[in-house]
DNA sequence: ATGGGTGCAAAGGATTTGCAACATT
DNA sequence: AATGTTGCAAATCCTTTGCACCCAT
C-alpha cells in the first residue's frame, strides 16, 4: 500500500497527514541515506511542483521535533535527516561528508525518559567520525594522502 | 605556570604556539562550558586587540581536526568547542541551548583507530538531548509546557 | 627573503521569518 | 468563518575565502 507507513506514523503522532508530509517522510522512510534539506527537495519537486524548500526546511524539522524523524547534525555544514527511529550508530566520513548507518554496533537505545545529573534525557546518539570505505579505497589508488 | 598546558599540547601536536593559538587554546581548557566562535571571540578580543574573529574560526577548526580540541554539532544552530579530550558524554539542552558534560555516564573511550565494516574510524561521540536541570526548575514556577 | 600566521572585507550559503494565498473542516 | 498549511521573497547570520600585511626564522 502506498505511503502506508508514512500515513500511519503521522497520524499516531498526532500530525496531519497533508500531501507534501506524507510525501516527505515517505521520501524518508524509503532513502536511507540520510538526505539534506536540498537532496529532499529536489527529489520531490518533481512530483510535487509547488514545493517549495521552505516547507521541506519547516516540515523535517517539525518532525524531528516530534520524533517522527531524526536530525543528523554530525557534519557542521549542513543537517541531515534520518527516517529510521531505531536504535542505531551513523558513521560521518570526513572525506566525502556521506552518513552510513551502522546496525551492528552498540546503539544507545532509549525506551523512556530518564534522569542524568537533574537532567531529563529524551533522545540520545552515537556515532563515529573517520574515513569510509569508498574513500579508503580511491585512496590507495592514488598517492598517499594525510588525514587528520 | 601561565598557558603550560596548552603550550604542551600545541607542541605534541606539531603546532606552532603563536600568541593567539596559545591563547585561544588556554581559553578554551579553563573555560568547560562550550564556548562557541563568538563567545571565545567576545571573552579574548579584550586582552588581544588586534584578534580577529577570523582567526578565532580558523584556529579552532585547526584545533578540532588536528585532535588538539573537539568540535561539537548537537546544536544545529552553531559550532562550539571542548578543550577536554578525556572520554566524555555531552548533554544538550533543547530548551536553553547549553551543552553539559556528563562525566559519570559510560562515554565512548576511543583508544586507537580501528574499523567497522570497512570504514575506518578515528573519532566517537555520545551525546544525549533533553531539558536541563535549569530548565526543569525554571518550568516548575511557570504553568506547564509541552516538551517535543 | 621566505614561509607561515593573522586579519580585514567581501562572498557564500544554509536556514528562518513575515506575510499573503490557500486549503480544509 | 476559522484554523491550520503552504510558499514566495526577503532577511538573518554563521562560516569561509581572497588577499594583503606582518612576523619569525
Amino acid at each position: 500500500m502506498e505511503k502506508a507507513d508514512a500515513y500511519k506514523r503521522l497520524t499516531e503522532h498526532g500530525i496531519r497527514p497533508s500531501l507534501q508530509r506524507l510525501a516527505i517522510l515517505d521520501y524518508l522512510i524509503k532513502h536511507t541515506n540520510h538526505p539534506n534539506v536540498d537532496e529532499v527537495y529536489q527529489a520531490m519537486c518533481h512530483d510535487i511542483p509547488t514545493l517549495s524548500k521552505t516547507t521541506v526546511y519547516n516540515t523535517l524539522r517539525m518532525f524531528a521535533d516530534n520524533h517522527v524523524a531524526q536530525m543528523i547534525t554530525i557534519d557542521d555544514h549542513r543537517v541531515c535527516y534520518d527516517g529510521n527511529m531505531n536504535p542505531h550508530v551513523h558513521f560521518y566520513c570526513k572525506n566525502c561528508g556521506k552518513v552510513y548507518d551502522l546496525f551492528d554496533e552498540p546503539a544507545p537505545a532509549l525506551k523512556n525518559d530518564f534522569m542524568v545529573d537533574g537532567h531529563l534525557v529524551s533522545e540520545e546518539q552515537l556515532y563515529y567520525k573517520g574515513i569510509c570505505k569508498d574513500c579508503l579505497a580511491k585512496d590507495k589508488e592514488k598517492t598517499k594522502q594525510r588525514y587528520s
